[in-house]
RNA sequence: CGCGGGGUGGAGCAGUUUGGCAGCUCGUCGGGCUCAUAACCCGGAGGUCGGGGGUUCAAGUCCCUCCCCCGCAA
């Protein structure tokens, strides 16, 4: 088939990569414009861009493809569009194109974590599984039909990013299915049960806010859910101590007691209920590291309340 | 030239304001204690203080410059 790729971060990669690797023609690749990014802001270009560029593909990165992608799109005669993580929503003009229709690689077992941040949103709400859904784009967002789906588990203290990755690979495995059935003809479309949808909203640094009033488990989801970003911290020292990293512990205090601090123990936290260890931390203008090694250097005395 | 923090034995940090013997919590090596230990006691090794240049009797500390790391903002 004759497929135009849409894609923006490193999720979209192995997808676009696969389907370049295949029998597939990729005929060409809409991403998000070059963003001025890190320290100096210099302008930079997106994952599936750098991927595309380097298998010799052309790259589209139109401000608003509703508005001024549509006849690129359209002088690319696609049989297939794919989409995965692109960031910008099709109208239905766009979705017309392509005579088989749009597929999209969507992280999260679908109809749940609809939205951009369905991972995340996953590990913050305390669901045993993950997992990606391929699907066929209408027009709302991430409500069109489902084909395929592939599940997984999350590790209690995988972290956003890791499962990110994992469920990047395991997209790319599943949309490569997904194509095979579809040539075969025997593809089925599943309604998504809106009764059993949810809409997840964009990640915010506000997120990060820990109220250790709430339970051990939404605490440790909310360190583990957002990282690596905007990542849970709490005020510290003329900064903030970011927790990247937490485990289920046992014990019990007062919201926010430190229980264990020690270099050899590392650090357990009350929260409203139940307790959390903190596996890893950064502290302001410094390097992530293992919690035991920032409490050789930084003291957290063991019944202070943070 | 967007704003700011940082680089000190193997790890994590203090010391820089006010130049004057290289320090802390660990790790590591050797010995001791113990039924035993990530415990405790005794002793030791290990550092061009990110690189280069300058000021000074004397620089981790002050000045210039380069490199690298991190956060914010986007």
């Amino acid at each position: 088939m004759r497929i135009v790729f849409m894609g923006t971060p490193e999720f979209a990669v192995p997808s676009l990569e696969k389907l370049i690797e295949s029998s597939h023609e990729v005929a060409g690749v809409f991403t998000q414009p070059d963003r001025p990014k890190g320290r100096g802001n210099r302008l930079t270009p997106s994952p599936v861009k750098v991927c595309a560029q380097r298998a010799g593909i052309p790259v589209f990165q139109p401000e608003r493809i509703r508005r001024d992608g549509v006849e690129d799109l359209r002088s690319l005669r696609p049989d297939l569009c794919v989409t995965a993580a692109f960031g910008q929503i099709l109208s239905q003009e766009i979705l017309d194109i392509p005579p088989l229709g749009s597929i999209n690689v969507h992280a999260s077992l679908l109809p749940r974590h609809r939205g951009s941040a369905p991972i995340a949103h996953a590990i913050l709400q305390g669901d045993r599984t993950a997992g990606v859904t391929t699907m066929m784009m209408d027009r709302g967002i991430d409500t069109g039909d489902m084909l395929l789906k592939a599940e997984t588990e999350i590790g209690e203290t995988e972290c956003c990013g890791e499962l990110t990755e994992r469920l990047s690979r395991m997209g790319a495995e599943l949309l490569m299915e997904t194509l095979r059935q579809m040539e075969e003809g025997n593809l089925r479309r599943i309604p998504q049960n809106e009764a059993e949808m949810s809409y997840d909203p964009m990640l915010t640094k506000e997120m990060g806010e820990v109220d250790f009033r709430r339970s051990a488990e939404a605490v440790r989801g909310q360190i583990n859910g957002l990282n690596p970003w905007p990542c849970a911290s709490i005020p510290w020292e003329d900064g903030r101590l970011k927790l990247m990293r937490a485990a289920p512990a046992e014990g019990r205090g007062i919201p926010g007691e430190v229980l264990v601090s020690d270099p050899k123990e590392g650090l357990v936290l009350a929260c409203g209920e139940g307790a959390v260890r903190v596996l890893e931390i950064q502290a302001p203008g410094g390097k992530r590291m293992r919690t035991e090694d920032f409490l050789r250097g930084h003291r957290i005395p063991a019944g202070s309340v943070l």
